[in-house]
DNA sequence: AATGAATGAGGCTTCATTCAT
DNA sequence: AATGAATGAAGCCTCATTCAT
């Protein structure tokens, strides 16, 4: 599995190379007005005058409103993952942390970035996933259980080590995914304040969990 | 502020006592077809043809598609939070609860069984909240900030009691809210687990939430 | 027939005692409405509001909304003509008048402030006349008839007195009638002009019409 | 400004060369339509029908319904009174005619073909230019001043001359354009009359018109 | 690869009118 | 006499998509 998605992967990258300059322009508005107004509000001509395209071309490229969706929003979803699912990188990479919080702090560094540069799509993924079985489907087979698998290795790992608390595996997970998640979301999403320190809030937030589920309480 | 909404709470329900029966049936069905479809992607003949009501009926109630969403969606967000904001209420509230954790628990009692009845106009909210200006409005004022600030009180109680270390109180409030989204969110969102028990769930959070920001570590 | 429209204008003059406060309302918005917007784009809904009645109510008066039309229009049109046609009072009439000039003078004078107070329907017959067979038959029939035989006695009648040139008659009615309902649009529908006087504006529209019809020229 | 209605009729005929089959059908159907049964009361549908195009196309090349009455409207009106303004062509006018009545011959001449050839139009215009702003305000601009200012200099030019009477140039005006009108009102609009000459009307009306205005009486 | 005219189904909304109260 | 909920046909317009060029 992991190979059919580093397949993937390397066959959106080099799609991507091949892209025209009215096709790139096609994805770029058709990004920006998705998420802002929503799949099903944006219409093809809306995106075919902003990039300067004759409403024909779009269908040339995507045979599908849907389908051009799909173009957008796979690909990036599955780049989301992909550092925690990279061949062999697996074993190095819990070794590399000696507690549940080091590994927190790198991967949060790791994709904060990405996040912040895929904003846009992964409001668009969120709006779209209950609407679009093909969504779910990618999302179950190349996300939530890569991630899952991982991450519950990772927590059996440190609860073995005696560092997490001995709680259902999946108890787990949703309060540390909801945690980052809520970190991500108003540092990206919601967001409006000025005063706002990258570090120090991933450094609370983790620490948040820590504690958390620490055993000692 | 809070005269006003428990006003408008009132409102609604005398307006809800006018209601036709095919009133109500149209409602109920906008309910459905919104959370399943989406707001845009669902018609308003679609929504006729399922309620076995002329589609002209629809706009001699609600003047608008958008109306119609509006008067599903903010009566029962304004009374997700009324709890929280009926006069008089909000005093002897904080005295009843000893510690963070019974009140995050009578809170979460509180408002579980709601949130399971109000499900689909939940989702819809989440759904729509970014594309519609008007719902934005209504939950800043009467969502978000009345929430805020109770938040910041109890929290604020509970940090000169030296229960709650102290943190930026955004960052308090954000952990706690966040977690509790996500024990709402796996419960009645993405739930497909058969053996899951709210009670225990429901203690299990509340004690993460409460280690977490324990002072003592 | 002038019995008959005689007996008309006095029904219509019954009728209008015997109507309910609400009636009245609905004909004096609807003549506004229609007036203002046209027939076709003014909605029973709109005048329904405005009138401060249900929308059924006017169907309770006037079956139709071309009813409600005719309603308004149509007994105006025909007391337009009314001193035209009054019975016994044509011969007197003429005989009181030595020149074309003091006729003319005179008909100005008496139709001048009528237009004036019914200015509203006169546009709204203007307008909706060439689509409504009805209205042309009653036109022909009540107005365009009587008048134009009255012009023709009254035209033919100085032409005898070698007061008008010998031009078929219907040129010359022509000719004064255009010229009359030039003013009477100058004055009452395009006017814009705060100086203006109407005696003299009177005066000198009646010298221009004895002046072009004199025969020493 | 004159240059800025030349540029403007040559803008339109060169969009008339680009129209296609298709869209001069919408067009012609939709004048026909408009006329007869009025604006508001003809639907997009029915012209849609009658043209043999899909309703859709009508929206492809005008963005409205009200687009589509504009696009009809408005060049005619301006070709309308175009001779009378055309660059250069003024001054040598009226040095031209030694009379206010060959003046008048002149221009009618000049004009009544194109008022029959675009009667219809015509028609639509004084239907709708009392409910459209657009419309009142080109009128305005391209017809009802640069006509105005024409007439006023050559009826300021009789008048030195001694052929017209000294009275207020809007009086003239006035009396001038609406025995004008009254001519091909009734020519091209009432007229059901078999005999009738236009010479000889023409003719007529001139006269009425030059004596009316003599100083002589 | 790109265009843009054309489509027809379907979307939201308005309308005149009816009818039970 | 008056109401106002209800209707369904029709109105204007937008949409995703196709196809000849």
């Amino acid at each position: 599995m992991e190979q059919k998605l580093a397949d993937k992967i390397k066959k959106i990258n080099e799609e991507h190379l091949k892209m025209t300059d009215k096709q790139s322009r096609i994805i770029e508005v058709a990004i920006e007005e998705f998420s802002q107004n929503g799949f099903a509000s944006t219409s093809t001509s809306q995106i075919a005058k902003k990039a300067g395209v004759a409403e024909g071309t779009i269908f040339k490229h995507y045979k599908n409103k849907k389908n051009l969706l799909l173009s957008i929003v796979t690909p990036t979803m599955t780049k989301l993952v992909a550092p925690f699912v990279m061949d062999g990188f697996d074993t190095v990479f819990d070794q590399e942390y000696k507690t549940f919080g080091d590994f927190l702090r790198a991967i949060l560094k790791n994709r904060f970035e990405f996040m912040k540069d895929n904003l846009s799509i992964l409001k668009i993924f969120m709006q779209e996933i209950s609407f679009h079985p093909e969504l779910q489907e990618s999302y179950k087979e190349y996300i939530a259980q890569p991630l899952f698998k991982r991450l519950e290795d990772t927590i059996t790992h440190f609860q073995e080590k005696g560092e997490i608390k001995e709680l259902p595996v999946h108890t787990v997970i949703r309060f540390t995914v909801s945690t980052v998640m809520g970190l991500l979301f108003s540092r990206h999403i919601v967001s409006t304040d000025a005063s706002w320190d990258d570090k120090s809030e991933i450094e609370m937030t983790v620490n948040l969990i820590v504690n958390g589920l620490s055993p000692e309480s």
